[in-house]
DNA sequence: ACGTGCATAAACACTC
DNA sequence: GGAGTGTTTATGCACG
């Protein structure tokens, strides 16, 4: 196993975007992550006493105004031999930091690479958490609840928080979730459960191996596995460590999927609030607006909207997110542009508009399909594979929102489209006219596989990097390549859901534009990020062809 | 710069 | 005559 290393939340993004991990090493990558989070704080804290020693150092080597130089140069010497004795101090502290993690399983290190590359702190554990895990973490061996700061004033910042400290509210633990260990431990399920039922679900044991986080013993059989259970991880210090340290992941998980929630309620609220506000809103966040329609149209419609600019809608708190929210670049995508990327490569509109199926209906977002591609669509759905222009119309305003105004824009579109295409054949009918595809001709006017333009696909990438869930088609153009978006992929897996959130909320705030762009060249890649890379290169060769 | 695909607008013809 | 349907042309934009 290579060294882990700090991901940038663009790498994180990147990860859950392209669903490299499996749940079980998500799960171990954030444990990784939050314990390179400590080491780092505790890094920083080193580097932050070094260079103060150094200060120190300096301001006594020009201090200058010694009476004798003698007695200067001892000075100096003395300083410096206490400044060395406590970088040894410091070190020994590493050493001992790296060790304990090290057993935790939760850091694994090479010989020749006794510190990690100081990067500024993700946002991730609060540093109370972080106190109190370094507590947890080192107290089995440097116990002293009476100090807070037991270790070099070991300053976080916070509140002293003892390991004595009552544990912390219950939690809502599922027991079959494999991210939770303190479950199998504590719970006594196991005595409502016949012997089978509890072997084929011990969160703990799966695949011949025991799934203690850090542990992967291989345990040929159950009570083998019992019995490593109760040998290695017997209730001593170290387990109970653990076992917190697991706490407060999958606390953290929960609230931060609380959070996500909340988003996504407000995500969704505003955009369907949204739709009734006034179209010339200059907002740049506002999606609706940005994507109801092109300027030609929305200005010169001559059934323009009941809502006009001079009809004041509530104003709406701005939706104060980090940059993980739809962005003006994004938005910039939903229009003309998306539906060019959808067509373009062939997405499975079917598919697509099966799955955003309630989006479509009640936000006011333009399907990124043509129109050809979505005439064809509703003639296909029906039974018979043809339909009447009027079922057409109607097609379109019970499929979409964005199609139930403009009706006379759109509705031209489409007959426009009817004539236009060979593809779209008239067929007199005994109850009129009614219009079938002629797929033969729908699929010669539509190139059939993407390309490997290497900056086509970064595109996408990049695309999707900053676009929100919601970018119906950037999730079918994720499908498309076999890139799920992590939050289509995830539906139906709440323990996926729950890590997908847990590690987007690490992206808070720094998912904009330029990073996103940068993304994709950044210097200085991991290790880790180089092996996830290197996992979606053998995967998905397809986009890495040159 | 140019060709292509698409959306939009509009004019026109035809039918009911 | 008006509404709905179907055809055609023109224009602008984005993209390769």
């Amino acid at each position: 196993m290579m060294t882990p290393q700090v991901i940038t939340p663009q790498q994180m993004q990147q990860i859950l975007q392209q669903q490299v991990l499996t749940p079980q090493q998500l799960q171990v990558l954030i444990q990784q992550q939050q314990a390179l989070m400590l080491h780092q704080q505790l890094q920083e804290f080193y580097k932050k006493q070094q260079d103060q020693l150094q200060i120190q150092l300096i301001q006594q080597q020009h201090a200058g105004k010694q009476p004798k130089e003698q007695q200067q140069q001892q000075q100096v010497t003395t300083q410096q031999l206490a400044f060395q004795q406590q970088l040894l101090q410091m070190q020994q502290l590493q050493q001992q930091h790296l060790m304990t993690l090290q057993r935790q399983g939760l850091l694994s290190l090479q010989p020749g690479q006794p510190t990690l590359p100081l990067q500024s702190l993700a946002q991730g554990m609060i540093p109370t958490e972080l106190q109190q895990l370094w507590k947890e973490v080192t107290g089995s061996h440097t116990v002293d609840d009476g100090a807070c700061n037991n270790h070099s004033s070991l300053d976080l910042s916070t509140t002293c928080v003892s390991s004595t400290a009552p544990p912390k509210p219950s939690l809502l633990i599922n027991p079959q979730a494999s991210t939770n260990g303190q479950a199998s431990v504590l719970t006594p399920k196991r005595e409502s459960m016949s012997h089978e039922e509890y072997m084929q679900s011990h969160p703990l044991y799966g695949h011949g191996v025991c799934k203690w986080p850090g542990c992967e013993a291989v345990c040929e059989d159950y009570s083998s596995f019992i019995k490593h259970l109760n040998s290695e991880h017997a209730l001593d210090d170290r387990s109970t460590a653990q076992c917190r340290v697991q706490m407060q992941v999958v606390q953290q998980l929960e609230l931060q999927l609380s959070k996500d929630k909340e988003r996504l309620q407000a995500m969704m609220s505003h955009l369907h609030v949204k739709s009734t506000e006034p179209k010339a809103s200059p907002q740049p966040l506002n999606l609706v607006s940005s994507v109801t329609l092109s300027k030609t149209a929305s200005e010169s419609s001559p059934q323009s909207l009941p809502h006009t600019p001079t009809t004041p809608t509530t104003p709406l708190t701005p939706i104060t997110q980090g940059p993980s929210v739809i962005t003006t670049t994004s938005i910039h995508n939903v229009g003309p542009i998306r539906r060019r990327y959808s067509d373009k490569y062939n997405v499975p509109i079917s598919s697509d508009i099966a799955q955003n199926q309630e989006f479509y209906k009640n936000a006011e977002v333009r399907p990124p399909f043509t129109y050809a591609s979505l005439i064809r669509q509703a003639i296909l759905e029906s039974p018979e594979k043809q339909l009447t222009l009027n079922e057409i119309y109607n097609w379109f305003t019970r499929m979409f929102a964005y199609f139930r105004r403009n009706a006379a824009t759109w509705k031209n579109a489409v007959r426009h489209n009817l004539s236009l295409h060979k593809c779209f054949v008239r067929v007199e009918n005994v109850k009129g006219a009614v219009w079938t595809v002629d797929e033969i001709e729908f699929q010669k006017r539509r190139p059939q596989k993407i390309s490997g333009n290497p900056s086509l696909i970064k595109n996408i990438q990049t695309s999707h990097a900053y676009c929100t869930p919601l970018n119906a088609a950037l999730q079918a153009s994720m499908a498309e390549n076999s890139i799920p978006l992590y939050t289509t992929a995830s539906m139906g897996n709440p323990a996926l859901t729950s890590l997908a959130s847990a590690m987007r909320e690490e992206l808070n705030g720094v998912i904009d534009h330029a990073t996103s762009n940068g993304s994709d060249s950044s210097p200085g890649r991991s290790p880790m990020q180089a092996i996830l890379l290197e996992i979606h290169r053998l995967r998905h060769p397809q986009h890495y062809q040159t």
